[in-house]
RNA sequence: GCACUCAUAGCUCAGCUGGAUAGAGCAUCGGUUUGCGGUACCGAAGGUCUCAGGUUCGAAUCCUGAUGGGUGUACCA
C-alpha cells in the first residue's frame, strides 16, 4: 500500500479547502515516536509565499484536513509542524488486508517499464574473484526488487569471453588435449601454465598468435576451442552463482563477443554523424568539457570496450527496448560509464526519455581499511570466500546436535550466504565497505542472522500454537501502533529503493521491522497464560504479517529463512 | 596538473526530496517477576556532523573555498 500518497491526498484536500494554491510538499515520518506517525513541514516554507505566520497556516490547514478515516489526530508544534497520527482501527484493517494478501498489499505498478539491469560481467579467462562479488548480488537484488514491483526486467550478463589472452589459452587447450573437466577446475591456474608456455615457448607463442587472428577472423576449428572453453569457463561461473542463489541463467549472458559483428556499424554510425576525430591514428569522440575523448577504434584498427558498450547500448536501447539501463558496476569506472552514456544519446543510439544510470559501487576491503586481498597477496576467489562462509556459519550453530549432517550443511549454507549478502547490501553501496566475518556473522545488530533469528522465533511462535487463526487485530498500545505503521510502510522503503537503486533502504527497513516486532514481543505475551483470546489473536495476526514481511524482504535481498535454526 | 568521490560517537555505519534535542549496532558500564527460543530485551555513557564562509525562518544535508583520504586520467576491460 502506498501509505505516504494516501496521507499526502488528504493533505492535499485539505490544502484546496482552505484555498491555498499551492502544491503541498510530501509528508515524511516522524522523527520521533512522541511527533506521531507522520509529520507535514510544508507550513514553514509557505509562510514566505503565502505572507502569514506559519503556525496560522498550519492551522488552516489543520481545520481542514479529513480526520474520519485515515488520520486520527493532528497537531501543530513548534514553529509550525504538523504532527500526525494514523488511526488504529484503520491500520489494523490494512493490517489485515496484507497479511490476508499473497503481495503483502504491494500493487504491481500501473506503468511497468522495461528495464535492463547490466551486472556481475565476469571475465572468461580468470576464475571469478571478491571483485565480483558486489556487482553480482547488488545487480541480483535491484532485479529482483524491480520484478517484485512489476517493472518487466531484463538481466543482461555481459561476460568478458573475447581479447588477445583467448588466443593463448586456447592453444594452450588444445596442446594438452584436454577435455576441460579436469584442468580447468583451478582456472587461475590454468591461465599461469599457458602463460608459463607462452613465455617459454617460441612457436606455442607464435600460435597464440596466430589463433587470435584466426579466432577474429572466424576460423572454424579455433572458434570451435574458443566455445568449449567459454563454455567451462561459464560452468565455474555457474557454480559460483548456484552456491551464491543469484537468479543468473545462460539466457542472459549477452557476453562481448555478441556485439562483434556490430562494432564496425557503431564506428561508421558515428563517423556519418561526424561526431569522429582521427587523433594519433585512432577514431575519437571529443566530448564538449572533457579532456580525454572516447576512442572508439584503435590506430591498429581494433575495437575498445568503448565500442562494445556502445554497442550493446544500442541493443538494449532499440532491440530489447529498454526505457531504464542499469550498469552495476564498480565506481571506479564513472568516467567511463559518463562519457559513453553521453556519446550514445548524442548519437541517437539511446532516445533522450531512456535512464542510463551508473549504479556505482564501492570497494571491498579487509578489515584493516586495505583492499581484500589473500595472505600473499592474491585476489580471493569467490567460490573460495563462499565455502569459508558455510564453514564459518557451521560454527555458530548453537544447537549442532538435533540437526543431521545434510541439514547442518544446508543450514549453514543459508546462515553463511545470507550473511556476506546481507553484510554487503546493508552498506550504503556507493561507499567502500570493510570486510568483516565476526560482524557479519553476528546475531546481534543489522545482520541477516538477527532477521533470520526473529523470523524463526515466529514461526517457533506458531509451531507451538498450532491453532487456527480467527479474530481481528487490535492496537492495543504503542509499540503495537508503530509496528504496525513500520509494517503498512513495506511499499513505499521498496518504491523508494528502487529509485535509488539502494539495497541498504531495504536493510535499514527492516532492521527496523524486527527490531520493533522483538520490543513488542517482549512486552506483549502471546501464548503466555492470562492471555484473554481476542489479544492472542491480535498479536498472532501482527506476528504473522511481520514474519511473511522479513520473508518477503529478504527474498528480495535473494537471502533464504528457515524455521528453525 | 585536471576530474570524480568520500569525511558523522573509540570502532563499523544510518540519516530519504533542507526541518524539532543528529540516530543504530559493536565495544564499555548497569539492569531484566521459574526466560511464549535470554544468540533476546531495557537503560547509562559516548558528538564542535573535518574546518571556514555563504544561501535560508531553519543546514550533517544545498553552494563556494581549504585540509585530509580514496579513485580515475587516450588506444586494457
Amino acid at each position: 500500500m502506498k501509505l505516504k500518497l494516501q496521507i499526502n491526498n488528504i493533505i492535499k484536500e485539505a490544502f484546496i479547502k482552505a484555498g491555498i494554491e499551492h502544491e503541498p510538499m510530501s509528508v515524511s515520518e516522524a522523527t520521533k515516536a512522541e511527533f506521531g506517525d507522520f509529520q507535514f513541514n510544508g507550513a514553514m516554507a509557505l509562510s514566505k509565499k503565502l505572507g502569514k505566520n506559519p503556525r496560522m497556516i498550519a492551522t488552516e490547514i489543520i481545520e481542514n484536513l479529513d480526520l474520519t478515516g485515515v488520520l486520527a489526530k493532528a497537531e501543530i508544534a513548534g514553529p509550525g509542524f504538523i504532527n500526525l497520527w494514523l488511526n488504529p482501527f484503520w491500520l489494523a484493517s490494512q493490517c489485515e488486508i496484507a497479511r490476508k494478501d499473497s503481495r503483502l498489499g504491494v500493487e504491481k505498478r500501473e506503468t511497468p517499464i522495461k528495464v535492463v539491469v547490466d551486472y556481475s560481467g565476469p571475465n572468461m579467462a580468470k576464475q571469478m574473484h571478491v571483485g565480483h562479488l558486489r556487482s553480482t548480488i547488488i545487480g541480483d537484488t535491484l532485479a529482483n526488487l524491480l520484478t517484485y514491483l512489476g517493472d518487466e526486467v531484463i538481466r543482461q550478463n555481459h561476460i568478458g569471453d573475447w581479447g588477445t589472452q583467448f588466443g593463448m589459452l586456447i592453444a594452450y587447450l588444445e596442446e594438452i588435449h584436454e577435455d576441460g573437466s579436469v584442468s580447468l577446475k583451478d582456472l587461475e591456474q590454468f591461465y599461469k601454465d599457458a602463460k608459463g608456455r607462452f613465455d617459454a615457448d617460441d612457436a606455442f607463442a607464435n600460435k597464440a598468435r596466430e589463433y587470435v587472428v584466426k579466432i577474429q577472423s572466424g576460423d572454424s576449428h579455433c572458434l570451435e576451442l574458443w566455445q568449449k572453453f567459454i563454455d567451462i569457463s561459464l560452468g565455474h561461473c555457474e557454480e559460483v552463482y548456484d552456491k551464491l542463489g543469484v537468479n543468473l541463467t545462460r539466457d542472459d549472458v549477452r557476453a562481448e563477443s555478441f556485439y562483434n559483428d556490430d562494432l564496425s556499424t557503431v564506428v561508421s554510425d558515428l563517423d556519418a554523424k561526424g561526431t569522429l576525430t582521427q587523433s594519433d591514428g585512432a577514431q575519437c569522440v571529443f566530448l564538449e568539457g572533457d579532456e580525454v575523448p572516447v576512442i572508439v577504434q584503435k590506430s591498429d584498427g581494433g575495437y575498445l570496450y568503448a565500442t562494445t558498450d556502445l554497442a550493446a547500448l544500442r541493443y538494449r536501447a532499440q532491440t530489447l527496448g529498454a526505457q531504464r539501463i542499469s550498469y552495476v558496476v564498480d565506481a571506479r569506472q564513472g568516467g567511463h560509464f559518463k562519457q559513453v552514456f553521453r556519446v550514445a544519446k548524442e548519437a541517437g543510439f539511446v532516445d533522450p526519455d531512456v535512464n542510463l544510470e551508473h549504479i556505482a559501487f564501492g570497494t571491498m576491503m579487509d578489515k584493516g581499511g586495505k583492499p581484500f586481498k589473500t595472505r600473499d597477496g592474491g585476489t580471493v576467489k569467490l567460490i573460495d570466500l563462499l565455502d569459508e562462509a558455510v564453514v564459518k556459519a557451521k560454527e555458530t550453530i548453537n544447537d549442532k546436535a538435533s540437526y543431521s549432517e545434510e541439514q547442518l550443511e544446508a543450514l549453514a549454507k543459508i546462515i553463511g550466504i545470507g550473511a556476506v549478502k546481507y553484510a554487503d547490501l546493508a552498506i550504503n553501496r556507493e561507499s567502500n565497505y570493510i570486510f568483516n566475518w565476526d560482524k557479519m556473522l553476528s546475531f546481534e545488530g543489522n545482520t541477516s542472522l538477527y532477521m533470520q533469528y526473529a523470523y524463526a522465533r515466529i514461526q517457533s511462535i506458531f509451531r507451538k500454537y498450532d491453532g487456527a487463526i480467527e479474530g481481528d487485530i487490535i492496537i492495543g498500545d504503542a509499540l503495537e501502533h508503530r509496528l504496525s505503521t513500520m509494517l503498512l510502510r513495506f511499499e513505499d522503503v521498496l518504491s523508494r529503493a528502487a529509485v535509488d537503486a539502494a539495497p541498504n533502504q531495504i536493510t535499514t527497513y527492516l532492521y527496523d521491522v524486527v527490531s520493533l516486532f522483538m520490543r513488542f514481543y517482549e512486552q506483549n505475551p502471546i501464548l503466555k497464560e492470562g492471555v484473554d483470546e481476542a489479544t492472542k489473536m491480535s498479536r498472532l495476526l501482527l506476528a504473522d504479517l511481520t514474519a511473511k514481511t522479513i520473508k518477503q524482504g529478504l527474498d528480495i535481498l535473494g537471502i533464504e529463512t528457515v524455521d528453525k535454526l
